[in-house]
DNA sequence: CAATATAATTAGTTTGCCTAACAAATTAAA
DNA sequence: TTTAATTTGTTAGGCAAACTAATTATATTG
């Protein structure tokens, strides 16, 4: 088998192990991963001075559809953690902001997340680590690019994720 | 902010963009993934001349619970790509092994994914794509170590995955 | 203004995993 | 040698995270 071949199976390997990780899945603060990530996502779009995000900018920054983010943001929502209001500007619009509930939270949950890939830095090394971050952003480019080719012949732009 | 933590946090955004590429989620040749994975599996373990895997060493090789993997079985068993036979030697055990159709999907699943990696390390280079591999696996024990004390305080063996 | 497009939501489904409860078979103990 | 405990796999049911299709409300355009 060719060198490159097995390069190839051993990254197959070390993809489909690390798939199996958890750490996404377990819930923070009692709140599940997804509830989680959109608030980080809130907490990322609300750092811009520009007005709170609308469920459509959400679904782009996640990559995920609407109807995902609205089922979100209806569980934060009586969980106290978001507010939802209407856009005047635009009545369809719904803009999300956190409470000062979910503010604490989230910078809570933050630093939880944080802390543990400290905990990685320490493992692996300040040096490895920076290489690890970037070899994965090329890969994820890698399969971005390649999955967008397959899936939608000649289309470009919207490669901000969150 | 230290060095460290921003690391740490170019870290966490590298895995947390990474997690939703979708290698793993497209299904191939019309299976699902899950079970092309178990499928992987059981080719593997095919590999060596010990006799065809149980549904508890599966379990164990892909980090899933038994019932997962009966459920599983029973899909490609439908499909007529697995088969179930008692060992007589332990009347509880069902040993699983490939058929003849089985085999020969699993061969070109398999390739088609080791395809698209040497696409990936194409894209990477050589060097790279081991220091990703290397990366990655060491990432995993990290994580896996580190949940391993949390859920059940010292407990140790029992490292081998698919 | 009528037709069409867009934003969000609702309803229902799929995938992948889990836990709880159990039957059958094996092993250990009385 | 029955009885008790354990192991192996299965069934049933449920939850999380995403999806598609259809609906409602509002905007935009011909």
């Amino acid at each position: 088998m060719s060198t490159e071949t097995e390069t190839a199976q051993r990254l197959l390997q070390a993809f489909m192990q690390f798939k199996r990780v958890e750490w996404h899945r377990r819930s923070v603060l009692g709140y599940k991963p997804s509830e989680v990530k959109l608030l980080f996502c809130i907490l990322r779009g609300e750092k811009t001075d520009s007005p709170a995000l609308k469920v459509s900018e959400i679904s782009q920054l996640l990559q995920v559809t609407p109807p995902t983010v609205t089922q979100l943001i209806k569980e934060l929502e009586a969980s106290g953690l978001v507010e939802r209001s209407m856009d005047p500007s635009d009545r369809r619009s719904v803009r999300i902001r956190l409470t000062q509930k979910g503010f604490t939270v989230t910078k809570q949950a933050r630093n939880e997340f944080v802390n543990s890939f400290h905990g990685l830095v320490e493992y692996l090394g300040e040096a490895e680590s920076r290489q690890l971050a970037d070899l994965l952003t090329q890969a994820f480019r890698y399969f971005t690019t390649k999955e967008a080719a397959e899936n939608r012949p000649s289309v470009q732009g919207e490669d901000e994720r969150c």
